[in-house]
DNA sequence: GGATGTATGTACGTTTCCGCACGTACGAAT
DNA sequence: ATTCGTACGTGCGGAAACGTACATACATCC
């Protein structure tokens, strides 16, 4: 992580644009823009954070770790979310790892900072709390879709998530990866994958997959992947832009 | 649901009787102890909150419906928890269905004193937030044991969950329903059973199930239970009364 | 240009769970 | 006592995903 100089890069960020000028003013100090480079790991199971994470442009992805060394992702943060909820909830330290999905930048707040600006109430507490809550939402459903449908559904419903945080259609990342994300093999997402290219709804080759037909993508996935969309802009949805 | 006339019923309740008397005393007079039913519905999906329960007796499970009907449980709150997290969170309305699913007693406060007393701060606010951090927990658990263990792993799983909010050993619930919480087949928690019956961890016959053998079930179970007990009692082992 | 590492394709047997169907057995009501 | 509703047992075929193993193909580095 390196920081870079942009004053205001934090505006990136949905939520930080939904505070109201004064607001914004008073933490604006606190505010400090940092690249995150693919992979880096924000924070550990069980580390004590130090900071919250605004991402701008990088999209980090929240996983779960089993005692085995399985992974199963139980939540996505892009730039209209935020990482780190257990610093202003109490908790101070969280059971995931929260690791940077694709890179590009984000900006940071002090914990001591972010809890000041809680408690003093407004629209920035609003906003992380009703953030909060979408992000139970989410992380609801993944674990009913886990329960439920196939792998090649969450794969579509997994594209979807992240190609909304994104500035491009391209997205790097290997079937590996996400299999680590879902929880599955990695043949299953190859095969879920062949499928979808099969169809023509997306395209890949050796790292990077390419969404040719967001529409169909829409149309293959399950329920899910609308539900989370229309839970957070029910519930942040007077505050920042609604989502594609 | 039917009042009750006891008073400090509330108390009962481990986040309330967390708070210093003096918070406690400031919504005592907001705490209606109520007498809910097995198989009520404290709210449906899309309902608008009106009422915090607080389960003295009683238990709630916290059911995600799909639009198939089918159904699965992503929490549950017995005297440790409180139902209505949407209330303080900002976001009014869940996606969830809370349903009694051990009848028993609850005290519940009016949403308009909820939201007063959360925006003093406090032990109020901060209990509610650790709490709900926990509930993420419990979540985020579900998600990854749906996702990685078998059906006989997530039937101890859940019985235990429950067993820790009960008052006895003897659980009044059908093979059906327990299936309609896990969001399996009935026929395969017929067969789970059937194995933990065998192996003496627990009986059952017709709707009722008595665990005969606590630490055997601690012993059969993944670890997601021992996960979510341990982050409950980091979170709010400070305030209240450890699980057993 | 060849070697190496990584990404993806393919295949096979196994496990788990599903959907469906039907049988059995208990318990309460008439 | 019979009936009837509900709870649980069991069996079968099939789908989905798993674990494992190995093949292929691109990409980069000497």
């Amino acid at each position: 992580m390196t920081a870079t100089g942009k004053p205001d890069e934090g505006l990136r960020n949905h939520l930080l644009a939904a505070l109201p000028q004064g607001e914004f003013a008073r933490i604006k100090s606190d505010l400090e823009p940092v690249s995150l480079i693919l992979g880096e790991v924000l924070y550990e199971s069980g580390d004590t954070l130090t900071h919250v994470y605004f991402p701008t442009t990088a999209i980090i992805s929240l996983l779960y770790i089993m005692e085995s060394g399985a992974t199963a992702e139980i939540g996505i943060a892009g730039n209209n979310g935020l990482v780190g909820i257990a610093l202003f909830m109490g908790g101070e330290t969280t059971s995931n790892r929260a690791v940077v999905q694709s890179g590009g930048d984000a900006v940071r707040m002090k914990g001591d900072a972010v809890k000041t600006a809680f408690a003093l109430g407004g629209v920035f507490q609003n906003v992380l709390l009703r953030y909060t809550q979408s992000l139970m939402t989410q992380i609801s459903q993944t674990a009913v879709c886990n329960r439920l449908h196939s792998v090649e559904q969450q794969l579509c419903r997994w594209l979807l998530i992240n190609h909304d945080q994104m500035q491009t259609d391209k997205l790097v990342m290997t079937h590996d990866l996400i299999a680590n994300m879902l929880g599955v093999r990695r043949e299953g997402v190859s095969i879920a994958a062949g499928h979808l290219q099969d169809r023509g709804l997306i395209k890949y080759a050796r790292g990077t997959i390419t969404m040719l037909d967001r529409a169909g993508l829409e149309a293959a996935v399950c329920e899910c992947y609308q539900v989370v969309v229309d839970e957070y802009d029910r519930l942040l949805g007077e505050y920042v832009p609604r989502n594609r």
